[in-house]
DNA sequence: AGTCCCCTAAACACAC
DNA sequence: CGTGTGTTTAGGGGAC
């Protein structure tokens, strides 16, 4: 039932996209319009972003259908590698170092669910950023493991298969010959080339440390030394922090990252390098270089080995032929793999495969040192605690997400072949974690309430990407609706409004219209914490923090240990962790690190006094441009006490009545409460 | 097993 | 009449 409506939804989401068009812009001539209509301009607005995000990053395929065959090799090799990745985390033989590196959970999620049964996306759903971030550490350092091996054997490959030809050449008529040894020559520089750059890009992200004689060395060295994961860990931390000082506040704020990170890592290794060069790449052209620690060992052909050969079969792509004994193997590559079209067409698919993992290396490694520096930064912002809200015992969710799962994420839905992941896969909603494994139907937050994570601060965490992503977002509607009423400077939405807060914030409800809005009418509705005002030019809804509050307790006491856990990420020494999570889920502490949101984002998250809060309403132009980003963390910083705030806004609807003055404060015109109601931090105050 | 909570669907009333 | 808003009821599922 519950599948048939949402796969029903989901069908009907293409077309529903202009509905929600039309209605935004309906709702922005309600709403916004009668507050003088003209401030919005709002239709325009709607149009862009519905457009912008209708366009679907579907994208097209690019023509050659190789290339996209090709790309989904990729892909799929990339995927291998997550689950690699996954499965190696909870593998017993990793246990002993993770275990050590209790300061993350990481596992804990991770392991429960048999990582083979999980995509990417939902593994990183599931994690929270730094046992993301740990996870990201180790999936890297594979990836570019796999990589080198790649380089390698393919050139091993490529090496032998010139010599099989040229000694088949011999006796062959040499004119049959020239040609495509031409041809293959000319691949082999390919890949030499490709090789190289691939080094030199690693090189350029202080990911490799390279050996000049072999960054230029064509052919014959191979790039063995490439990573040494051990070294991973030392770069980390030279990543994120390019003065000691940060690092220094990361670690008194109780969050050390970069311990986490080195411990959380499979291969925990006593650092040893240390050069906290600055972080960023080395314009000088001089080299991060860190001493190339190859272990010989690793992958030393043995003996009697090909690299084209093992487990007793043939490792050409797409082969798998038995071969008894390294004797059949060769001369099956000699008679299979000769150097015809079909190999040389073969070998170039290995190129792009390459190419395609070095791109999403790339991609990887930018990714990740975003997210590295974001979250060296953070512990150095004003504190999570802040708001003036009341305790609230952890409202909503936990996802994990953080990017990666729709690739979309950074640059939008620029690149064709993942942002088509996007829309065409829906994605597991963050945080849905385990249990939305079992149910393909709606996601249920139950999973992630327990894990208290603040919403306001998961949402800020992830908002690009929410934004972006076809994702559903793993908070209950009850728990965005109150976020979008109380990120308003007012505290009060027009059920238009939130709709349109909705959208502006999920490309999830951008797509699916009927069913949420239903229920966040819904939910309105039933829920006392929701009251509705009569406002002169309509009815807002607002939020009684105390009805909202009442109903979580009971959640929350569920699973003390991980809450306990997780809060102990952040610890704050004594608070305990109810009142953290409450105080957390108040907040909006992330939106103060300037390094993670783009001012459009964050102004959009700001809470407070803010033009732009006032006109949540305006879709989009949304970058940065539009407001200076107010950040003023003392602003948010305190007021722990339960009532002030809900004193000021909430309470004073509370009571029986329906409150027939709409806002104390704005008594006089109501309708401009988007425009002139912006009295800075007044509430606060 | 019972209870909560959440979600979806749908019917209905009202106002514009 | 169509649409948007609100309210209510019903039923299913997950978590505790």
């Amino acid at each position: 039932m519950m599948v048939e409506s949402a796969s029903e939804t989901i069908r009907s989401a293409p077309s529903g996209q202009n509905g929600v068009g039309s209605l935004s812009g309906q709702a922005d001539g309600g709403g916004g319009g009668s507050s003088g209509g003209g401030a919005a301009g709002p239709a325009a607005g709607g149009a862009g972003r519905d457009s912008a995000v209708g366009a679907d990053s579907n994208g097209e395929m690019s023509p050659a259908e190789l290339l996209h065959f090709q790309q989904q090799q990729a892909l799929q090799v990339a995927r291998q590698f997550l689950l690699q990745q996954a499965s190696g985390l909870s593998s017993p033989g990793n246990n002993d170092s993770k275990q050590s590196a209790s300061a993350v959970q990481v596992p804990v999620s991770v392991a429960m669910m048999s990582p083979q049964m999980l995509t990417p996306q939902q593994m990183q759903q599931i994690l929270s950023p730094p046992q993301l971030q740990a996870l990201l550490q180790q999936q890297q350092a594979l990836m570019i493991q796999q990589l080198q091996e790649y380089y390698k054997k393919q050139q091993e490959q490529l090496h032998l298969q010139l010599l099989t030809q040229q000694q088949a050449g011999k006796q062959q008529p040499k004119e049959a010959l020239g040609n495509k040894q031409l041809a293959f020559q000319q691949q082999l520089l390919q890949m030499q080339q490709l090789q190289q750059q691939h080094l030199l890009n690693l090189q350029r992200q202080g990911l490799v440390s390279l050996q000049p004689s072999q960054a230029s060395g064509p052919l014959q060295t191979l790039p063995q030394a490439a990573v040494c994961p051990t070294d991973l860990p030392q770069l980390w931390k030279g990543e994120g922090a390019p003065g000691q000082p940060a690092e220094d506040s990361v670690k008194q704020e109780g969050l050390d990252l970069t311990g986490t990170a080195t411990t959380a890592t499979s291969f925990a290794a006593p650092p040893k390098v240390s050069p906290p060069l600055s972080h960023h790449t080395l314009p000088n052209g001089q080299p991060t270089v860190l001493t190339p620690r190859r272990d010989s060992s690793s992958h030393e052909e043995t003996p009697g080995s090909h690299p084209l050969y093992g487990h007793g079969e043939c490792k050409w792509p797409g082969c798998e032929t038995l071969c008894e004994d390294l004797g059949q193997f060769i001369k099956h590559l000699n008679t299979e793999h000769a150097l015809d079209d079909r190999s040389t067409a073969q070998c170039r698919v290995q190129m792009q495969v390459v190419q395609q993992l070095e791109i999403q290396l790339a991609k990887e490694s930018e990714r990740l040192q975003a997210m590295m520096t974001h979250l060296h930064m953070r512990p150095s912002e004003p504190k999570p605690f802040s708001q003036p809200l009341n305790p609230v015992p952890g409202s909503s969710s936990f996802s994990k997400v953080t990017v990666s799962a729709a690739d979309s994420f950074p640059d939008g839905l620029a690149h064709p072949p993942t942002s088509a992941a996007a829309p065409v896969t829906p994605l597991r909603p963050p945080g849905l974690g385990s249990a939305s494994l079992h149910s393909g139907g709606p996601a249920r937050r139950r999973s992630s309430d327990k894990f208290c994570s603040p919403i306001s601060s998961e949402l800020a965490q992830n908002h690009e990407f929410y934004k972006n992503a076809d994702v559903r977002p793993p908070f209950t509607y009850a728990s965005l609706i109150r976020q979008a009423i109380l990120e308003t400077p007012d505290r009060q939405l027009t059920l238009n409004e939130i709709y349109n807060w909705f959208t502006r914030m999920f490309a999830y409800f951008r797509r699916n219209t009927a069913t949420w809005k239903n229920a966040v009418r819904h939910n309105l509705s039933l829920h006392k914490c929701f009251v509705r005002v009569e406002n002169v030019k309509g009815a807002v809804w607002t939020v009684d923090e105390r009805e909202y509050q009442k109903r979580r307790p009971p959640k929350m006491t569920g699973s003390p240990t991980l809450v306990k856990n997780m809060i102990s990420g952040l610890s704050y020494g004594t608070l305990n962790a109810s009142y953290q999570a409450a105080l957390a889920e108040s907040s909006f502490p992330l939106l103060n690190s300037p390094g993670m949101l783009n001012p459009g984002s964050a102004s959009s998250l700001l809470p407070l006094g803010h033009d732009d809060a006032g006109a949540p309403v305006e879709p989009l132009p949304s970058n940065g441009s539009s407001s200076p980003p107010r950040l003023s963390p003392p602003q948010y910083s305190h007021q722990v006490q339960v009532k002030e705030e809900p004193a000021e806004a909430e309470e004073d609807r509370r009571p029986g009545p329906p409150m027939g003055p709409p806002n104390p404060s704005t008594a006089g015109p109501p309708e401009d409460r988007d425009l002139e109601e912006e009295l800075p931090g007044e509430e606060l105050s």
